[in-house]
DNA sequence: GTCAAGAAAAATGTATACACTTAACCGTTT
DNA sequence: AAACGGTTAAGTGTATACATTTTTCTTGAC
């Protein structure tokens, strides 16, 4: 079940009235959700609500509010008085929510670029792409580069996202980045090369906006999203040829 | 804060183990979901959980875990120590839900069509042309026929999302149709004439489907949401101009 | 009269005891 | 050995008491 590691760095109820949060149960939530999606969950795995609670060191109050909201979240299945079950992600759903976000971030650029950006929206858009030129510049990455860009990549999406001012939207694609394998704290490795084209292609977005184009800035985002999808599948192919293969259809990294 | 009407036709925690449901959380949870979307809650109004858990005559327990499900359904503001709220739904986000929708619909009948129906869905789908068919072959609606229309097209919808086998997807979808006034529950009132076009796209995208072209069939369903996007702006421009508008950008039927 | 500070009231957060359901166990039977 | 039935243990659902926070109300000063 691998429900360890979950007790680490444990502030004690003691040590602060209740994490740094407001309140206990959204601590643990939080903490929950970074152990799913992690992956420091067996998928499928059920969990108990009486050994999580002794775990977190908390009740099970704060753990089966988390555990409802998790689930709210699609990261957990629930069945009536069988209690919450990491839920497992088939190959195919991982690869689908890079479709869905590639939908609903056009959506979003298409409503950011009719709404128009204020001053410090502006600003963030802008230095992100300074940033990521700057970055780039060298023709290479170094150690830790990559997760820089990674930063400056969130810069931009987020603040488009904003911008569009819609919160369901903003939800929905919370949601797609908190797929397992689909979010950007576990993507495979990228080329340089990959990195550059899609820096690119922020440029041209912001261009297009500013162009007052908000039907093919739509277009543009939805491509730029479908391009990290084709990425990851053929990183998933390249895994797959190399033999390194591993879980069937259903993934843990 | 009109909580009131939530308090008929209660089983009694005795008449009942637990409403019919499996447990008194989720009955709970479906019965202020009705409340909410009917319109019985003053938007904005903040939820006191002990006058709910009298009213539904369970204890805070339920009606906690209800309002926190609500929350994540997005019907409900929640704030730490500070409770719950009704969501208040500006007139922009009511019309956005129609594009996100729009999108979702379109995405999710590309994916029916590449994976294809099974016997039972075609039947259902089928069965739904038909049912329509029959229904606006008389060339105008008698009383009742408007809903019956809208059992027939749900069936549609549901069919062809069912078929997308995504449950992201059918999540997303959901929250979109439980957008207070972009339910189908409270649309406003439709020509006839509107009905018909709308049920021969239904014809078309089937039609595209099975000949095989999904990419097709995505723009065929994005558009027929759209077209029911326009039919509500419409509408709301109608009743402005009429000025029987009321409640400036707050949606409250 | 307005504002501020503090106390009282009310509402939410948490822990825990108990009820009920589900799952596991164990012996019996075929 | 496999299958059935009943008992026991484990786990989830619910109610309730208590803690903490927020809100309201009162009191006092300016």
């Amino acid at each position: 079940m691998t429900e360890k590691a979950l007790t680490a760095e444990l502030p004690g109820r003691d040590d602060q009235p209740a994490g740094r949060d407001g309140t206990r149960s959204l601590s643990v939530t939080d903490r929950l959700r970074e152990a799913i999606l992690r992956g420091e969950t067996a998928p499928g795995a059920r969990l108990n609500e009486v050994r999580l609670s002794q775990m977190l060191d908390v009740s099970r109050t704060p753990v089966r509010a988390a555990l409802q909201v998790l689930a709210g979240e699609g990261l957990l299945d629930y069945q009536p008085n069988r209690g919450y079950a990491v839920r497992q992600f088939p190959l195919s759903e991982i690869v689908d929510a890079y479709d869905i976000r590639a939908q609903l971030e056009g959506l979003a650029t298409r409503f950011a670029a009719e709404r128009g950006f204020n001053a410090e929206e502006r600003a963030i858009i802008e230095q992100s792409l300074r940033d990521g030129d700057a970055l780039l510049d060298k023709g290479h990455f170094v150690d830790g580069d990559l997760s820089r860009y990674r930063a400056i990549n969130g810069n931009f999406h987020e603040t488009i996202l904003a911008a569009a001012k819609n919160r369901m939207l903003s939800e929905m694609i919370r949601i797609c980045h908190h797929v397992p394998a689909s979010s950007s704290r576990n993507i495979i490795a990228f080329e340089f090369r990959d990195v550059r084209r899609r820096h690119d292609d922020h440029h041209r977005i912001y261009e297009t906006i500013l162009a007052g184009e908000p039907w093919r800035a739509e277009l543009q985002m939805r491509e730029h999203v479908a391009g990290v999808k084709s990425s990851l599948v053929q990183s998933l192919r390249q895994r797959h040829r190399a033999g390194e293969v591993a879980g069937s259809d259903t993934a843990e990294a």
